[in-house]
DNA sequence: AATATATGCATGATATGTCAAGCAAAGGCA
DNA sequence: TGCCTTTGCTTGACATATCATGCATATATT
């Protein structure tokens, strides 16, 4: 069952202050469509369309995905995993993107102070 | 235009060695629709159906997704700039998963340590 | 007050995703 | 050799996504 897909595109849209129809005239989608999505009448839409509405929004696109049901929620731990296990990241890596996550700024300018370090003195 | 799904997905069934009845009982879906979705006759297939099939091959969900057009190509630096915009992290996280993309794995065990020492003197 | 426009939604129509049933061919088995 | 089973595919049927049209209501305009 999707999470409230409806109630995020509905918060979008008013955010932005337009009717339905001018989404549907900037996205291609039609207003009865898109009323149906907000009402969660329609719940299972194209990611396609899902990606136009996050272009239209500047909204996340994997956000839209994970609230239509088609990805884990949204936490970076889920789709690091995913991640890992898409492109054959090294177990290490991954073990990497799961550490810089509770990294605090201070801790995030070391560690990129590091890295940058690192790779200077490889040659 | 989906990059290759169907031929992928028929490379996949046929590493395992098992027909497309044999899938169809697995996941649920039709034998028939099977067929058309590795000839690429059927080219849209809803993201529910491509994880029962990542999950059966035991291969990576969201590159089938890249493979269905649905996110953009296999890259990391791709998943990492959309996982950026998705879950708000800092600009500063952003560059960090970028930076540590190409880290040799020597420098991924420093980094580690380096990120452990940083987290063991918070008290 | 009358008319025009904007808006969200209802609904039947259309397009597309997916399925059930069946076909032809190949392979297995007695 | 004959029969049965398996297999990939075709096709019409069904389910669902999405659209076009129109309705009712509210707002704007004259």
């Amino acid at each position: 069952m999707p999470d409230q897909l409806g109630a995020k595109l509905r918060r979008l849209r008013q955010n932005k202050g337009v009717s339905l129809r001018t989404v549907e005239s900037e996205t291609g989608i039609s207003n009865a469509y898109l009323s149906q999505l907000e009402r969660g009448v329609a719940t299972n839409p194209n990611p396609i369309k899902l990606r136009k509405l996050a272009e239209y929004f500047n909204a996340p696109y994997l956000d839209l995905l994970a609230h239509a049901g088609y990805l884990p929620s949204g936490a970076r731990e889920n789709y690091q995993g995913l991640i890992a296990n898409s492109v054959g990241s090294s177990r290490k890596e991954s073990q990497l993107s799961s550490s810089i996550v509770d990294l605090t700024n201070d801790e995030e300018n070391l560690v990129l102070q590091y890295i940058e370090f690192l790779k200077s003195r490889r040659n």
